[in-house]
RNA sequence: GCCCCGGUAGUGUAGCGGUCUAUCAUGCGAGCCUGUCGAGCUCGCGACCCGGAUUCAAAUUCCGGCCGGGGCGCCA
């Protein structure tokens, strides 16, 4: 006995059950009403299941199961039939119906009607967009390819930790920060945790993980943005180099396929998507050979540049036809990076962005843990190292040499799946204009 | 921040100066139908984002506003 509205779920029923009566509790999905018999499909978190009533049987039963509105929540106690015309293999004969909850009507979204609203109608109603089962796949896989990465890091010897997302100044410059009212102070929401992961190196902790929020206050509009997203923070110490750190994320990456490839079968096939496993190791191309590669390719992309979109796109491209969708892009010019970035031979860094089939995943190196060299950086940076006075303070009593990367959540969800929109792979997403719901 | 595009029933759309009393589908409501599973059939309900302007006439053109989508930049 589950509960008092349910003994079992759709897909829990088996063959012992039939010819027993047993209860399940759903939303109404479906009525087909003939006449003198009628069809009612329920759904719970499992799937759907079909109760059959006959009107001559139980007239006042079946008039009441045919008139709730589509959507309503109910509880059905019934004889359950074999029954193989039945998808299931089985019918529920209903003898007792309980509405736990009316729908009103029309529904704001339709849950299977045969058209498809918009995006921005779904995320309006996202609490109702969420009951089609291609929707809620994603964030199912979403759960086991976090699973998949705790269990990772955890096995790795990372420990999980929670740093503020309250701060008080802008940690890295770059992107533009949310300001916020904090009592009588002005304070910033956190873009990435990348100031404290480091502070976590001087502890002795050596190998930190935070599932984390980043909030960046870009204006920008995009099929690949989000003002408030997700990633996996990691920072090790006692790293000989960046290599180090690709080795934990490509293996991250790996697991995370690989359990996803594995546990969530049911929720690919809805999606009829097939997860491409990376071959470890992930190539790694230097800056200079992709500069190479597009400039090959007539882009007109000089040394020292950021790569833009359209050359992202083009790589991913250009990778697709070796067949590689994963590659690490290492050894950016100095000048693009931001100052924590340690340098390599002078004009290089230890840095690397993972590249999945044209869209960057993640980013990271190795960091600088030599203060003097750091102030050195925030100079040239053109910031004040006064205004990194806590940040700096913690490379002053012993910093051993450390490194990390952020890996996006909903960005990997979105190359992993081949899903358009990011929007699609958060439940409620904050962008540009949507505050709500 | 720069640049495009769009707002028509609950949902998704057609229409792009008069023929709009606005199309179709879906949905909703009523009815018929004993095996539906995108059920079917009959009847009905329901909409031109807001404000100005042009015109004999505006869903349609113009201006402003509001709301949304997308591209670039930036980044995960």
């Amino acid at each position: 006995m589950m509960n008092q509205y349910r003994t079992h779920y759709s897909k829990d029923v088996k063959k012992k059950d039939y010819n027993q009566s047993i209860k399940v509790a759903g939303w109404v999905e479906d009525i087909r009403n003939i006449g003198s018999i009628a069809f009612i499909i329920l759904r719970d978190k499992k799937g759907t299941l079909q109760i059959t009533i006959l009107k001559k049987q139980n007239p006042d039963l079946f008039k009441k199961l045919v008139s709730i509105p589509r959507e309503s929540v109910i509880s059905v106690r019934g004889l359950c039939k074999e029954n193989t015309q039945v998808r299931n293999g089985y019918e529920i004969l209903p003898d007792q119906v309980e509405v736990l909850s009316y729908a009103a009507t029309p529904l704001p979204l339709g849950v299977v009607d045969k058209v498809e609203a918009e995006l921005d109608t779904r995320l309006d109603n996202r609490f109702i967009d969420l009951r089609k089962q291609d929707k809620q796949a994603i964030f199912k896989i979403r759960n086991i390819i976090l699973a998949a990465a705790h269990e990772y890091l955890r096995s790795q010897g990372f420990i999980e930790v929670h740093t503020p997302k309250i701060i008080a100044s802008s940690s890295e410059g770059g992107t533009n920060v949310f300001r916020i009212q904090y009592f009588e102070k002005e304070a910033f929401l956190a873009q990435s945790p990348q100031l404290y992961k480091q502070t976590l190196m001087a502890t002795g902790l050596d190998r930190v993980y935070e599932i984390t929020w980043y909030f960046r206050a870009e204006e920008h509009n995009t099929r690949r943005h989000l003002n408030e997203s997700t990633a996996i923070d990691i920072e090790m110490a006692f790293i000989k180099n960046e290599e180090e750190i690709m080795k934990i994320l490509e293996r991250l990456v790996y697991n995370m396929c690989k359990k996803a490839e594995e546990k969530c079968r049911k929720e690919l096939d809805i999606l009829n998507k097939q997860i491409l496993i990376p071959k470890i190791p992930i190539p790694r191309i230097t800056y200079d050979e992709v500069i190479q590669k597009l400039q090959e390719k007539n882009s007109g992309i000089q040394w020292g540049e950021d790569l833009g979109t359209e050359d992202e796109r083009l790589l991913g491209e250009i990778m697709r036809e070796n067949n590689e969708h994963f590659y690490f892009i290492t050894r950016y010019p100095l000048e693009t990076k931001p100052f924590y970035t340690m340098p390599c031979k002078n004009k290089y860094s230890r840095s690397f962005d993972l590249a999945y089939n044209g869209i960057e995943i993640a980013s990271g190196g190795q960091r600088i843990h030599d203060v003097r060299l750091l102030e050195e950086r925030i100079r040239r940076c053109g910031l004040d190292p006064k205004d990194f006075d806590t940040y700096l303070k913690t490379f002053r009593y012993g910093m051993p040499p450390h490194g990390g990367f952020g890996f996006g959540i909903e960005r990997f969800l979105m190359q992993l799946l081949d899903i358009n929109n990011i929007r699609e792979c958060i439940l409620f997403p904050r962008d540009r204009t949507r505050l709500k719901p």
